[in-house]
DNA sequence: GCAATTACCTACCGTTCGGTAAGTTTATGG
DNA sequence: CCATAAACTTACCGAACGGTAGGTAATTGC
């Protein structure tokens, strides 16, 4: 292994550079040339500090997954019903978006790239897998407490709730003008828990 | 321009050869050479029918774009009712999808790609919010008739809607178990619908 | 005080990239 | 029967790529 220091100065500053290329060119477009250059470093310090150029870029993935993770978690544990859960996601995934722009862009470009775009080795599949799965849970959860509908499967509720969130997330980073805060963030549990249909028959 | 033909067999060849490789690596990582040795041909030939390789990649991406909008809109043509509509825009989209994986599969990556990862002329933003307006223009009239809840932006439950079908049309790229046909459809249509929640109060 | 290690540097490697110059074959029109 | 153009080919270009060999200054251990 090449990681000698695992949190140095020079480390922290390739990573940093390394972020703004992946981030604005997609993984095979960003040049290590470019990202040394960027880092006021020569390549030799960034192959001194990580393995290859799919090394750097795992650990800023890695990175940006288990932080989603944790952020999660935390956010959940400050409610027990459904409803201040998701909200509480939802609002605290928003705030980690406007502040770490960049990195989620990666994050999201990682789980719809295609398979040869991205290096061999990088297993982000079981990351994603696992923070859906926390989703479900919850959802899971909820349903067998009753606050949720029996007449949908917990997952096909996951799906819905993570397809809504993802929404917004990947929209806000095309399209500017999407707000993402915490009235938005209540709004959008709101339609996912009542539906949009107008009330006629319960069906 | 170098279009002198515009449905050579040639032409066609070089089209499908690309869309293969820039559907399984991306659009930095597919090599031009590549895509001709696939196709049977050499560069020249493909410069001779498109300007350049991002000529090449607009070409493809464009057609899906069209593609999934003249489906969207024959599907929606099909019924009077928001719910008919949207279950068969979205069966449609299913059906497409299978039809064409690789093809969508260019389309999402496009969509979520960094803005530096793709050629810089390609204009893909439009077609993308022609697409999605569409859907808007549909729930904004259901939400008129009476059909839908008046307390919700008609573009929330737009984006609602776009991110439940992103949700499992990407989710099925990534995991092939997830099964896309006509009676998923309507299970997806209904939970937007009628919501998640478990009716105790309307909220 | 000196050997070893850390943390880099300059300079360069072979490969592959997108793209082109120039020649060749085939079909067409006068 | 020959000129023109279309539809390609082989062969090659300069540039950029990821990665490395080998050297060096600074720090550390003994």
């Amino acid at each position: 292994m090449a990681r000698p220091v695992p949190h140095s100065q020079t480390r922290l500053l390739l990573l940093r550079a390394a972020l703004r290329h992946f981030a604005n060119r997609g993984y095979a477009a960003a040049s290590v040339q470019a990202i040394v250059d960027d880092a006021g470093l020569s390549k030799p310090a960034l192959y001194y500090h990580f393995k290859d150029k799919a090394g750097l870029f795992q650990a800023l993935v890695h990175e940006a997954h288990d932080e989603r993770y944790r952020l999660m978690r935390a956010a959940a544990e400050q409610s027990r019903e459904i409803r201040g859960q998701l909200e509480g996601i939802l609002a605290v995934l928003f705030d980690y978006f406007h502040q770490n722009r960049e990195l989620m862009r990666i994050s999201f470009a990682t789980m719809f790239a295609a398979p040869g775009e991205l290096p061999a080795g990088l297993d982000y599949a079981d990351k994603c897998a696992r923070n859906f799965d926390f989703v479900h849970a919850l959802i899971a959860g909820a349903q067998k407490r009753g606050e949720l509908k029996k007449r949908f499967h917990s997952r096909e509720m996951a799906f819905g709730f993570y397809g809504l969130v993802n929404a917004y997330l990947t929209s806000h980073l095309v399209l500017r003008d999407v707000m993402l805060d915490k009235k938005n963030a209540r709004r959008i549990v709101a339609l996912f828990l009542a539906g949009a249909a107008a009330k006629k028959k319960t069906d």
